[in-house]
DNA sequence: TAAATAGTGTCTTTAAGACACTATGGA
DNA sequence: TCCATAGTGTCTTAAAGACACTATTTA
């Protein structure tokens, strides 16, 4: 039996509009230590496996208990596992990380518990994390970016229904570019990856948008043979 | 302390040229398993991290002591942590395992230990393998299909310097599908992967082709922020 | 000079992007 | 009616692919 321990962290993404601003970006979920080493840092959500527990419900089940999160996209990002990743002297046992990373919905955000050991940052410019967190944080964005422009993850930013232009506003925030209206919306369109529910968004103060949702049958994202894992 | 293990396999992709059949074709080393579980059967080579040893470091090791092996790319593929990967009831403890994948140059692959408990097996049919490993090498050879694509892994799998028919046969190997010389030239020209060396291979019975290196510059990969781990 | 592969030129097709234009609801 | 955003049409550009052609070596 080792002496190394096993724990999974979760960098969540959400999109936050800062309603003094009028900006939407990409904020996320840290949590402060509550010991040592890092005592009083923020860090990333998470928590040791239990013996009984497959991977991603570690995830799952830290998320739920310290952010009461439940995310619409749930994958797993990189395993951490360098020896020096804790400062030295080590004053516990070596932790390799299993880390993922999740989307949730801006609904989902609000509901989500903020006190004095939780607390939403802008993703784009986090503070100094525990451990080698703000590593992490920086890979987790890069993937996010890159999966973004292959990919349907986008739709899990966004609730049951949504217009092309909040849409496009994920890619736009996620991406830091403005993208054509007209060119998105064949793309979109053209790929399939979405259909219109039939309704219109009222209530905004010009011609009402359709409203549109993801296709049953296309997933968010291809990861080839672990479709199921 | 948990009662879980914790090791690295490794997924290794060769070319391996028939002399008989006249075809190339991906081939990849395989271990016999020595005990229970799974006593017997083939398996992917690897084993437990040390204490004092960086994950790659233990994919490195365990490669060269079971095959003699040091590949020219290697990177964490997946981990692979399920509760049931082992038979049930368990015999020993819960085992949550890195993966790597590696590709290695055809010289190398040659001068590989091959005996009664290693030995090489085409990668698009494998044998039926301990564990969750037929999974993981289906899952490494979409990685390796997927990432060929995109990136400059390619040549990894041939020497210092290589004719671009060689390299256009990697990815014909690979990809499983014929590409057109003229079109496959000009666009590994264009993207600057690669330089002349100025010498031409000689000994072939028609008109020498120019011999190539990759550019010291350009890197096989673009794993974003992760190009220093 | 025939065979074989190296390497070039050029046309077609497809996708991405720029941008002018029409459509429609609310103030 | 004007404004704002929804949504369409169309031209330009860039990349990918098909394929005819020339070049240079060995047998």
């Amino acid at each position: 039996m080792s002496g190394i321990e096993i724990a999974v962290s979760t960098v969540i993404f959400a999109l936050r509009h800062d309603t003094s601003t009028d900006r939407t970006s990409l904020w996320m979920p840290l949590v402060r230590r509550v010991r040592e080493p890092y005592e009083g840092s923020w860090a990333l959500p998470g928590g040791p496996v239990r013996e009984d527990e497959d991977l991603s419900d570690t995830a799952r089940r830290t998320l739920s208990e310290t952010t009461a999160l439940s995310p619409t996209y749930l994958e797993q990002l990189y395993t951490f596992g360098h020896v020096a990743r804790a400062p030295q002297p080590v004053p516990g046992p070596r932790v390799i990380s299993v880390v993922y990373w999740a989307l949730v919905r801006p609904e989902e955000a609000e509901r989500s518990i903020e006190d004095e050991n939780v607390a939403w940052r802008a993703a784009d410019d986090p503070p100094a994390l525990a451990f080698d967190h703000s590593t992490i944080v920086e890979y987790a964005l890069w993937r996010l970016r890159t999966k973004m422009e292959y990919s349907r993850i986008a739709q899990a930013f966004l609730g049951e229904t949504f217009t092309l232009a909040q849409l496009r506003q994920v890619y736009e925030v996620v991406l830091q570019r403005t993208l054509d209206p007209a060119n998105f919306r064949r793309q979109v369109e053209a790929s399939g990856a979405v259909e219109p529910t039939g309704d219109y968004l009222v209530g905004g103060r010009h011609r009402p948008p359709k409203l549109y949702r993801h296709r049953e049958a296309s997933d968010l994202a291809d990861n080839g043979p672990l479709t199921r894992l």
